[in-house]
RNA sequence: GGAGAGGUGGCCGAGCGGUCGAAGGCGCACGCCUGGAAAGCGUGUAUACCCUAACCGGGUAUCGCGGGUUCGAAUCCCGCUCUCUCCGCCA
């Protein structure tokens, strides 16, 4: 979320910013001045309070040794009195703080500059394009092919689970892990630690991160236990760092993690949930990185270069938009979705998402680094998918298909160890 | 899951219910010393929030977390949590 020094500070900057996502910011901001004021005038007539509590405890002991009880008796009873007057100033600096908090909440991220007022992914700004391959000369929808092929289980993963959760069998499950290896050594080539999280998080966790409190539909929960299934590894990843202080030559740290992802998907039924587009469960390969302020922004770039070069390397059509205002999620500045053509589908499927949340993650993460002159500020914090795994195959499979099967690509081979199904 | 032991500052380690944010040591920083270094000596060395022009000074809170007793708790009581040891169960 972001600090209340900042709002203070760059209220007109953040107003401007916030209203490229449609949100009316004015009202919000001011509402956290005045609980903020508030929060320093009752802390002030709490803390004179306390003070005094202090000082008279002090002297009771001291008249104690002194052996003068009655004066003692006396002053316990000033005490006592002032502590009720304390518990209540407590009780109401506590409830504005609360306030605070609750309304700090509701502020999203602000959009960087280059971020474009607007609505929806209509209003989304086309960075680059890679070049459209000449189509395949059979064009089968992968739910098709994958069936024909005998690699993917629709109905199997009903019977299991339900919808939504597909059962990949033979080439098409091996294929799926030549996938998640590729990506993981192509990622530690770049410098990421390779790191295998717990797939099942805590409240803190999913709340620093930003699923909690806004998101909370969109994961399954273990009620029992109070954990929830994490939707992507950024929640586990991130949180390795909540409550730390890095030093300067920390940063940049680096992570890829592969894990599955359960996401509820509440709300999109019926809406492109054909085969892979659109699943319950599935497999994502994450990269996420801390660094220094200073050098977030050319950090995302890399990390946009990065995804890009994966996604070329597998011989897909793709593009890159950078998201407006109103399709960025909550938490992040500055957003780049890649998308790959489905063929068969005559569809763009959002296959990453690279993000740079700023210090909006780290404030809740509570993530900061010291630099030489000791001073500590929050770190930056960015990820993306590299890359997300069904929509993936699903391009792989439409795009790279003939009359025969499909051709794998390349890179792909020496995992997979052939080079068709 | 059961039984026991324990969680104190960057680390180790003291701490009777009162003047303890906390002895001492180590480490670290700066200074002195030295041709230079080591040793030695000296000084300093937690975090957050509030007051303040102030990274000077002052206030409050923090000794695993949360409650309680008390005029006053690191010190007493209750709950939780984590670590270690033993037992049970188990991939």
């Amino acid at each position: 979320m972001l600090s209340v020094p900042y709002l203070r500070e760059h209220r007109e900057e953040a107003i401007a910013g916030l209203k490229k996502r449609g949100v009316e910011a004015a009202p919000l901001i001011d509402k956290v001045m005045a609980l903020d004021d508030e929060r320093k005038t009752q802390q002030q007539a709490h803390d004179g309070l306390l003070a005094e509590m202090n000082r008279l405890s002090k002297s009771i002991g001291q008249l104690y040794k002194e052996g003068k009880r009655e004066e003692a008796e006396e002053k316990k009873a000033a005490v006592s009195a002032l502590k009720e007057k304390a518990s209540g100033l407590e009780a109401a600096r506590k409830d504005t703080l609360l306030a605070l908090q609750e309304v700090l909440e509701q502020i999203p991220n602000v959009p960087h500059e280059t971020v474009a007022a607007g609505q929806s992914e209509e209003d989304n700004v086309l960075v680059r394009e890679g070049e459209l391959a000449a189509a395949p000369n059979q064009k089968k929808p992968h739910w098709d092919i994958a069936k024909d092929l005998d690699i993917l289980d629709f109905e199997l993963g009903n019977v299991l689970t339900g919808s939504g959760f597909p059962v990949f069998r033979g080439k098409g499950a091996r294929l799926q892990r030549a996938l998640i290896s590729y990506f993981l050594d192509q990622a530690q080539e770049q410098g990421y630690e390779e790191v295998m999280p717990p797939l099942l998080v805590n409240a803190d966790s999913a709340y620093a991160t930003g699923q909690l409190p806004d998101k909370e539909g969109q994961m399954y929960t273990i009620t029992e236990d109070q954990l929830y299934l994490i939707p992507t590894a950024e929640v586990p990843i991130t949180n390795i760092y909540r409550g730390r202080l890095l030093e300067e030559s920390d940063l940049p740290r680096k992570h890829v993690g592969y894990t599955p992802c359960f996401r509820r998907e509440a709300g999109s039924y019926g809406k492109d949930v054909r085969g892979l587009n659109r699943v319950h469960q599935f497999d994502k390969v994450e990269i996420v990185q801390l660094v220094h302020p200073e050098h977030s922004y050319q950090v995302l770039e890399d990390m946009v270069s990065y995804v890009e070069s994966l996604v070329q390397s597998l011989e897909l059509p793709y593009r890159i938009v950078r998201l407006c205002g109103g399709d960025l999620g909550f938490t992040s500045a500055l957003t780049y979705d890649f998308e790959v053509y489905a063929a068969a589908q005559d569809k763009w499927l959002e296959v990453s998402s690279v993000s740079n949340f700023e210090d909006f993650q780290s404030q809740r993460l509570n993530c900061r680094f010291r630099d030489d002159n000791k001073k500590k500020h929050l770190v930056h914090t960015l990820n993306g998918s590299a890359l997300a795994l069904p929509r993936i195959m699903a391009a792989l499979l439409e795009n790279h298909q003939d009359s025969h099967g499909i051709v794998v690509p390349e890179v792909l081979r020496p995992y997979t160890g052939f080079d068709r199904i």
